[in-house]
RNA sequence: GCGGGCGUGGCGGAAUGGUAGACGCCGGGGACUUAAAAUCCCCUGAGCCUUGCUCGUGUGGGUUCGAGUCCCACCGCCCGCACCA
């Protein structure tokens, strides 16, 4: 047995058959065992499983496996994100219909998940683009709608005049649609959207019960709902008008020095129905894409009014601009400016020679100090500001705020951030809004009873624009409450909701409700989340706020869906190219040999240039199929360098070599295992020593998803059981060697499980127990410091007293030799770990 | 632009404020072999006056007996920015 290698090829299906035979996976909610959830992020069924699904769904592998291990009952689930664009990209493009290419992607992807020999629940796989799924998904939206917190608004798209089409962001380039290349223009549609700014306090406060979810995406949320604390207040405008501006820096007040207002503001559209100039301005800056990162990249541009602002407290009229960088949804979309200590506002007042004055300054006799090129936003005391002359900022903003309020021309108010969910997508390959409107009744919801409402398949892609709208009947239909002749909604919901619940249908799947409410509260919230850092925002904070609202609904009877969040960094490989009539072609590794420090074209012997390190794309083509290193090297060795090196969090870079060597550690292993002699007695303490504390430190590191830590273990235990000689302890070390390799190596534990003398299922057994007694050292070694460098390390037993430590240290050859005669002028000692003598 | 993160040998990385570089990859040397593959052993941060010494964790400052770790400023890269998923 020894002599022969481990061959994945057999070995891999077999086991994976077994396990489906057995049920092994099967999540029983009558258990009685503690429950456990671990959740990926479930996938866009693209077409093929890349390297960073790979990832994600190993380390979610491992942990549920380690779980198993410990006497858990574990669910652990997958589906399909089956909604989305690319679906409807491919049909425009090939002629195929989204559902027959998605259902089709699904079926390759799910083959290619089950070759890597996942704990995976597949008798609760789901998709969200069938009706038995998205159908729950109506049901719900229409119970937030009787909850009110669904309504409709206006709201801007991007608009492609050429395509008469809506574009996602991703579709405009440049400001230009991606197809047509036609200037992209704002346009405004009534849409539907989701109440989340009802729960922007709970879901703020809920952050803090989050104490197993990452630092930086607690922070990244609480800046996105964004509460600050600031000041409503009116001007009085030349034109006998008033005008609501929205501040957070109230403090600043007598640093105004004009009033902005929103290109869409009412004022705007006033004055440019007036006058032609401010028509054209806004026309001008309304070209262009929609998202915050254009609107505040974009050079910052503004259109004088003529219309004057009487300041609150100084009496003088500013004058009233519109400008680009105001936004229409945040505050009352009007701001007063102050140039000194807002960049933006000191970028207008430079380009339109307006003053600016500093009002804010690091101590008073600062007070006429210039600005360095740009706006200060510190802290310091008030100056040229009147009353407010030396206070703080804090004081100042509640001296103002408190003079408004008391003068009846404003209030202090708390403001957020976060916006409204628009939910609207005026496109085909989504959950359809169950809406009808009818032009006696308005917006009638489907009853019920007439739910899911199901998307048409017999649909158009060849012409441009949503081919719900377009469809000759589907639409068409007669009005619930009086019976006319009414018309569907055509819009569809953002594939955001579909990931928004998707969690809790895992848990029970009922034909006529969402989810069954005592199964939902057996298995969440989800113990252990995992999916990438580019989800900390939006996917996040929208799974959080319908989890909330169906709580309050009373639907479910907790608040948080993921008691842990882990976010896994991306694969990423080298990239190849080369200029070619002027643009760079891309060529992926299977089309390169990789010299040490080149890299050569295989088609053409010549050179690629060896690109940066990237996240792998299909534009630039470093990606690495899966499927074909499974067939070279076997599930376990993929597994396992998902796992090695890289810490989980950061980018792991993808290498040719590092597999190969994780193939060779397969078989070094397997080699190790069939080493095991029965008959064979006698104890080895110093690898009884070393086993219990793998055991332990392993199992430490999978519960904090440490995956490379755990890898390090098992490889100082596998070369300690390989340099020993034959005994009782070495054989109990490699079947706990096998246990250990159980969650990460699957096939081959189970391969090596019997030999080992182990019955049934390695994925059934337990982890292995751990006589404490092994874990106590008695000796440990100091380091011994002069003036804070190494000179000299000392073994010692453990818990000697601070004065022999001192002592010994002291009496060091090395010692004596750095001091040099110095005098001592102070020792410090850490018991157990070092000495530092100062001199 | 704004918000968040990261930065340690040739490479991936390890290190409760306490011995920097565990573990792996690559590379070098050796053993075994007719030979190769496979495997095993040793070496592998840089420099030097090599019983050892000096330098060294993106850059520049600071706190501390002691800083990769804490603080300040900067540089570079990555993620998100509400219609990509």
């Amino acid at each position: 047995m020894s002599d022969q290698r481990f061959d994945p090829s057999v070995a891999d299906g077999r086991w994976q058959r077994a396990w489906d035979e057995a049920g092994t996976f099967r999540a029983d909610s009558a258990s009685n065992k503690p429950k456990s959830y671990v959740l990926e992020m479930f996938p866009y069924p693209s077409g093929r499983i890349h390297v960073g699904h790979v990832r994600n769904y190993t380390m979610g592998d491992v942990l549920a496996r380690y779980k198993r291990m410990t006497g858990h009952e574990v669910l652990h689930p997958m589906g399909w994100d089956a909604f989305g664009m690319p679906a409807e990209n491919a049909a425009m493009e090939k002629g195929v219909h989204p559902g027959g290419w998605t259902r089709a992607n699904i079926a390759h992807m799910k083959s290619q998940l089950k070759r890597l020999g996942f704990a995976l629940d597949w008798s609760r796989e789901l998709a969200t683009c069938e009706p038995e799924y998205y159908g729950h998904e109506q049901a719900l939206f229409l119970k937030l709608y009787e909850a009110g917190l669904v309504y409709r608004k206006e709201s801007e798209v991007n608009w492609d005049p050429v395509d008469m089409t809506v574009l996602a962001n991703e579709q405009v380039i440049d400001g230009k649609g991606w197809r047509s290349g036609a200037v992209v223009e704002r346009c405004k549609l009534s849409q539907w959207f989701l109440k989340i700014t009802q729960f922007a306090e709970e879901l703020l406060d809920g952050l803090g019960t989050l104490d197993q979810w990452p630092d930086k995406v607690r922070l990244m949320q609480e800046n996105w709902i964004g509460k600050s604390r600031g000041l409503q207040f009116a001007f009085d405008l030349s034109n006998g008008e008033r005008l609501e501006v929205y501040t957070t820096r109230p403090d600043t007040i007598f640093g105004a020095t004009f009033v902005a207002v929103a290109p869409d503001h009412p004022i705007a559209q006033q004055v440019a129905a007036m006058n032609c100039d401010a028509a054209k301005f806004i026309e001008q800056v309304k070209r262009g894409g929609t998202t915050a990162a254009e609107l505040e990249t974009a050079e910052k541009l503004g259109f004088d009014t003529g219309i004057g602002a009487r300041h609150p407290f100084t009496g003088d009229y500013l004058p009233v601009f519109i400008a680009n960088f105001v936004l229409m949804d945040y505050g009352t979309g009007a701001i007063m400016a102050v140039p000194g200590h807002d960049q933006r506002d000191f970028e207008i007042a430079t380009k339109y020679g307006l003053p600016i004055p500093r009002v804010v300054a690091a101590s008073a006799d600062e007070a006429d100090k210039p600005f360095a090129g740009e706006a200060e936003s510190g802290e310091g005391v008030l100056v040229n500001s009147d009353f407010l002359d030396g206070m703080s900022v804090e004081d100042a903003k509640r001296e103002v705020i408190a003079r408004i309020e008391a003068e009846g021309r404003g209030k202090g108010q708390t403001v957020w951030r976060l916006r409204d969910w628009g939910v609207s997508r005026q496109r085909y390959w989504g959950t359809p809004i169950p809406f009808i409107h009818c032009a006696k009744c308005g917006i009638v919801p489907v009853p019920k009873d007439q739910l899911p409402v199901v998307l048409p398949e017999d649909v158009d892609f060849q012409t441009p624009g949503n081919p719900l709208e377009r469809h000759p009947t589907w639409k068409h239909t007669t009005c619930p409450s009086c019976g006319a002749e009414a018309n569907r909604e055509t819009d569809t919901l953002d594939t955001f909701v579909d990931s928004s619940w998707y969690f809790l249908r895992f848990a029970s799947q009922p034909a006529d409700r969402p989810f069954d409410p005592a199964e939902v509260a057996q298995w969440l919230p989800v113990e252990q989340y995992i999916g990438g850092i580019e989800h900390a925002i939006l996917h996040l904070l929208y799974a959080r706020f319908w989890t909330r609202a169906l709580n309050h609904l009373g639907m479910i009877d907790f608040a948080e869906p993921f008691a842990s969040l882990f976010t896994q960094g991306m694969v990423t490989h080298e990239t190849y190219s080369r200029e070619e009539g002027g643009r760079e072609v891309w060529f992926g590794p299977e089309e390169v040999t990789r010299g040490k420090d080149s890299a050569t074209l295989i088609a053409d012997g010549a050179p690629v240039t060896i690109g940066k390190v990237v996240k792998m794309s299909k534009s630039k083509k470093n990606v690495v199929d899966p499927d074909a290193m499974v067939d070279r090297y076997g599930a376990d060795a993929v597994r396992w360098f998902m796992l090695s090196d890289s810490p989980p969090e950061r980018d792991l870079p993808w290498s040719e070599a590092g597999i190969e060597g994780c193939g060779r550690f397969v078989q070094r292993l397997w080699r190790l295992f069939g080493t095991v002699q029965p008959g064979v007695s006698g104890a080895d303490q110093a690898l009884d020593r070393k086993v219990a504390q793998t055991v332990v430190g392993a199992a430490a590191d999978i519960e904090a998803l440490s995956f490379n830590k755990a890898v390090a273990r098992i490889y100082e235990l596998t070369s300690a059981v390989e340099k020993t000689a034959p005994s009782a302890s070495r054989n109990a070390a490699i079947r706990t060697l096998v246990l250990l390799a159980a969650p990460m190596m699957p096939h081959l534990a189970e391969e090596a499980w019997t030999q080992v003398g182990g019955e049934g299922f390695v994925a059934d057994a337990a982890w292995p127990e751990v006589d404490p007694a092994l874990l106590v050292e008695d000796e440990v070694t100091i380091a011994v410091q002069v003036k804070g460098k190494l000179r000299d390390t000392l073994t010692v037993a453990k818990g000697l007293a601070q004065a022999e430590l001192e002592a010994l240290a002291l009496a060091s050859d090395k010692v004596q030799r750095s001091l040099d005669g110095a005098p001592v002028r102070k020792v410090i000692v850490v018991p157990d770990r070092l000495v530092n003598i100062v001199a």
